[in-house]
DNA sequence: ATACTTAGTTTAACAATGCAACTAAGTATT
DNA sequence: AATACTTAGTTGCATTGTTAAACTAAGTAT
């Protein structure tokens, strides 16, 4: 058999400033030692029980982030993708709310945002670009966008969410019958998020068992 | 770095007599050796250029098919899936018609309904699940089924095909109406398909275009 | 010729969506 | 303390999309 390099990379996205931003990290070894790049690493056989666990792991020693949702994207795989010879890379995407990174990453994790063209190694731009049109797609018709909305968070910032990946403004009586027909959020009694000289908004979380598990949406939003 | 085995696995899945079978081969090595499981095998880092290809080149190899339409489907990995060690399959889907099959395969390719849960070997049996689960759910939006369907087929033929993977009866009019609205398919013209005492059906066949490119619809069937 | 069957279309009822206008509840202004 | 202003959240209706039923079309069987 032929040797295969086998690695896992993470996207991991977050909403900030408006702008959707990829965690970079500056490569600490050759190959491409000092770029900015993905985080990424070898999977060790001898710790990972899969390919996920090792992804949560990378992730984890190289941000210090407990992604909360973490999903396979795809592989990425040939011979010239890394100097270093034939390779696979299985790529996996993460979402986190911007406060989780400001409160627990390592502060040499970068955030930049993914329409910002700038050179990534290996084929790390093509990695992003799948994940974020992953992400755009699947925000069409399931509840991923509440995973880059933090915590907790009112209906129109979820709403903003949506609107922002979905790139099209939503209309607010249909997009909050759709959001009660996923029948995923749970409203905090008595907690509403004052943001001005207004009526406050009702402080809504994910329920417990959506926590990892994706709802879908028969017909889209 | 620590070993790791590095494969294909393909799901083959067609539709005949009425029912979605996937092709099972005879493996003829250990481990398992002479149990059916699914079509895979090593990537070959001197000849495949992506795992992609690699996926073609062993279906090639082990059944003589040309796949018309095949999909990255997920990675399967773990220390414990392979009794030779920790592993990582790359797990694609190939949807063929059943005269493809017929014509083109070896006679050992044997045809298995997705439904009976024949024991197989490795992890199979959970990637044949994740292929049947994903082509169903595809089926919802895409022009998936259509590479089922055949070459040619008629509206009514390919009714049954949409109808027997979503698992419930459609409406003539809206079916036809949004596969009018995926401007996907061409009729034939001239040729219609008389089957029986009525009516003949036209004849249809993909448009070039999308015969590896998937047709999406906004708001599924 | 007439009946029968399935292909394919038309019509009209029905359901989902989206807009505009409304009420609600806070802060800022006078 | 009354009034204006702003955004949260709801209501009602117009518009649009979906589906069932009934129709016409075109063949074979009787």
């Amino acid at each position: 058999m032929n040797q295969i390099i086998c690695t896992v990379d993470i996207v991991l996205l977050t909403l900030h400033e408006g702008v959707l931003k990829v965690a970079l990290l500056k490569r600490d070894r050759e190959p491409f030692k000092g770029v900015n790049a993905l985080p990424g690493g070898f999977i060790h056989s001898n710790e990972d029980s899969d390919v996920q666990e090792a992804a949560l792991r990378v992730l984890k020693e190289k941000t210090n982030i407990d992604a909360p949702y973490l999903e396979q994207l795809a592989s990425f795989s040939g011979p010239a993708r890394d100097p270093r010879g034939w390779s696979v890379s299985i790529a996996h995407y993460a979402l986190v709310s911007f406060d989780v990174i400001s409160s627990a990453a390592h502060p040499d994790v970068k955030l930049v945002s993914v329409d910002r063209p700038s050179s990534l190694p290996f084929d790390h731009r093509s990695i992003l670009e799948t994940a974020v049109s992953r992400l755009r797609s699947k925000s069409q018709y399931s509840s991923l966008p509440c995973y880059l909305a933090g915590e907790t968070f009112t209906l129109p910032q979820l709403q903003r969410v949506y609107e922002f990946l979905m790139g099209e403004a939503l209309n607010k009586v249909s997009f909050r019958r759709k959001i009660t027909e996923m029948d995923m959020l749970e409203a905090i009694p008595g907690e509403f998020e004052t943001a001005g000289a207004h009526r406050p908004a009702q402080l809504y979380r994910l329920k417990k068992i959506f926590k990892q598990q994706l709802q879908l949406l028969d017909r889209g939003l």
